[in-house]
RNA sequence: GGGUCGGUAGCUCAAUCGGUAGAGCAGUGGCCUUUUAAGCCAUUGGUUCCGGGUUCGAGUCCCGGCCGGCCUACCA
């Protein structure tokens, strides 16, 4: 702007319509001079818009009075009358306005109203000659002042970076948001009820811990200043959860975040939500029933389907009875030879040249195979399927199988060639589980937690347990193409 | 961390070979009593992400930085 400007000069060239929020203070300066103020303003609600609007049959032209309020999305002026609609918590009603029902002073008002405002309506229901259900208004009232313009009504918000900064935009206009939160809260939902539905106990356990285990990453590390200690943020619930085993509740599960000090992915958030559920005298297969269930029963309730749509290739479909597959089998098909697991090394690397996937020559042996399943097999994995007996140095947690001592009794569920699921039989042989952790901790990838060793001492039941990530879960059901399409605020740099 | 693509008005996007930065929506002023991205007339609005450089001249070319998308790496 201009310095030699006088500040009249520049006050006037400011409210031209040119600074959007200039104009928009000047609105609110002047209605606080006729002594209204919206920001003192509120409103009784008697109906969400939904709700209003189901409330005029098809077949009637005329319903009762309601009061709704809400955020005007859209404003159509006219000389004598206007339309508007206004969102609020459940979807958008639309408004009808006449000068000659409110009065001409009060219409001369609401004209000076903007996009983004929050208003409160009273009046009967109608029906508009193109049939839509709409509110004609007795009454109006500003409530709250939108100083900032909304983004554009047509093409929305588009730009990540501000859908992702600033959600509370893309939430305004983005319908396909609004409704996949909408969604994600709902599957949370019908998780829970699935849950306490089985007799399982819903616990929560420690998100600072100063031995953060259960996983193989790299945790957040924090200063507690009055224990003058280091802790970790939570990689995982496992370890708690079992010590609830220990202690006689023998059937929990918890939904929470976790917090892994990695990389930022399409798949990956650093702080992520988990669910873990652990079920005495159950095993993997009793995990396969539950996880099975879970998620069919919650896309039929959240989501009314058990047929998914992706945006390319065939469907999901949850129905029915899902595969089994063993790793080992998955492997041999895949690299095309039957003695894969008896080769040396250095053939296998050879091999997974030949597959054009690059594998570090320093990885162990099982690490080679491992880097075969996740880069060729894991994302043709599109339909549901368990992927069973793996090698037993991928998880240190779970009971070897008893005919195969290389394998062990888990699955990895894949859905839409992802990994959404691993359950284990849950090892509770405390010298076993000893021997398995110290082999890991070695590699510095999980703390020892000796305390839950000794929880084990004291006897864990049998059990099976599970985890889910549920941000990826969220993903396939609501076929998302980015994991920070599911997290409301995901983690940005700062900026 | 590496590669690659991008950042232009409040929002969505243009701008030819390096030659006066434009449009739609939004805003502002009018007209309009059943609109549906309402319509019609007029009109305001720019640190082209930031900082350097090359050039008579840079949104455009070069170098550095910031932020983001995608791929990749790390990731039980």
């Amino acid at each position: 702007m201009n310095k030699d400007l006088s500040p009249e000069k520049e006050k006037s060239k400011s409210l031209d319509g040119s600074d959007q929020v200039a104009v928009r203070k000047d609105k609110l300066d002047r209605m606080r001079e006729s002594g209204i103020d919206p920001f003192r303003a509120n409103w009784d609600q008697t109906h969400v818009s939904m709700d209003a609007v189901s409330l005029l049959p098809e077949d009637e032209e005329v319903g009762p009075e309601v009061s709704v309020a809400g955020r005007i999305v859209a404003f159509r002026l006219m000389g004598k009358a206007s339309f508007l609609k206004i969102l609020d918590r459940a979807g958008k009603i639309q408004s009808y306005v006449r000068k000659d029902e409110i009065g001409e002073d009060e219409y001369a008002l609401f004209k000076k109203l903007d996009l983004g405002d929050f208003i409160g309506i009273r009046g009967p229901l109608f029906r508009t000659k193109t049939g839509e259900v709409t509110i004609r208004a007795k009454e109006y009232r500003l409530v709250s002042k939108a100083l900032r313009p909304l983004p554009e009504k047509w093409h929305g918000l588009t730009d990540n970076e501000q859908i992702y900064r600033q959600r509370y935009l893309d939430l305004v206009v983005n319908d396909d948001s609004r409704q996949r939160f909408r969604a994600r809260s709902q599957i949370i939902r019908e998780i829970r009820e699935f849950f306490w539905s089985r007799d399982f106990l819903e616990v929560e356990t420690p998100m600072l811990q100063s031995v953060s285990g259960g996983a193989a990453a790299r945790p957040f590390r924090t200063h507690f200043n009055a224990l003058d200690c280091d802790f970790s943020m939570r990689i995982a619930l496992e370890l708690h959860l079992k010590r609830l085993l220990v202690g006689g509740f023998d059937r929990v599960f918890e939904v929470g975040r976790v917090f892994r000090n990695e990389g930022l992915s399409r798949r990956h958030n650093p702080e992520f939500t988990m669910l873990e559920a652990y079920q005495a005298y159950s095993d993997y297969r009793g995990m396969m029933e539950l996880t099975q269930s879970l998620i069919q029963q919650v896309a039929q309730n959240a989501l009314g389907t058990l047929t998914l749509d992706r945006t390319e290739g065939a469907p999901i479909e949850l129905s029915g009875k899902w595969r089994e597959a063993k790793y080992k089998d998955l492997i041999i098909e895949a690299v095309g030879r039957d003695d894969w697991f008896e080769l040396p090394k250095e053939a296998k690397l050879e091999k997974a040249k030949e597959l054009k996937i690059e594998v570090d020559p320093a990885l162990e042996d099982f690490e080679v195979t491992n880097d075969v399943f996740e880069k060729v097999i894991e994302h043709t994995l599109i339909q549901p399927t368990f992927v069973t007996h793996i090698p037993r140095e991928l998880c240190p947690l779970a009971k070897i199988t008893e005919t195969d001592s290389s394998t062990i009794d888990v699955f990895e569920l894949c859905i839409n060639g992802q990994e959404i699921a691993p359950a284990y039989s849950e090892q509770n042989d405390p010298a076993v589980q000893r021997e398995a952790f110290m082999k890991q901790v070695g590699e510095e990838t999980q703390e020892l937690d000796d305390d839950f060793l000794t929880a084990l001492e004291h006897g864990m039941p049998p059990a099976g347990g599970m985890g889910m990530g549920i941000d990826r879960l969220v993903i396939f059901l609501t076929n998302a193409a980015n994991i920070r399409d599911t997290i409301l605020f995901p983690t940005l740099r700062p900026s």
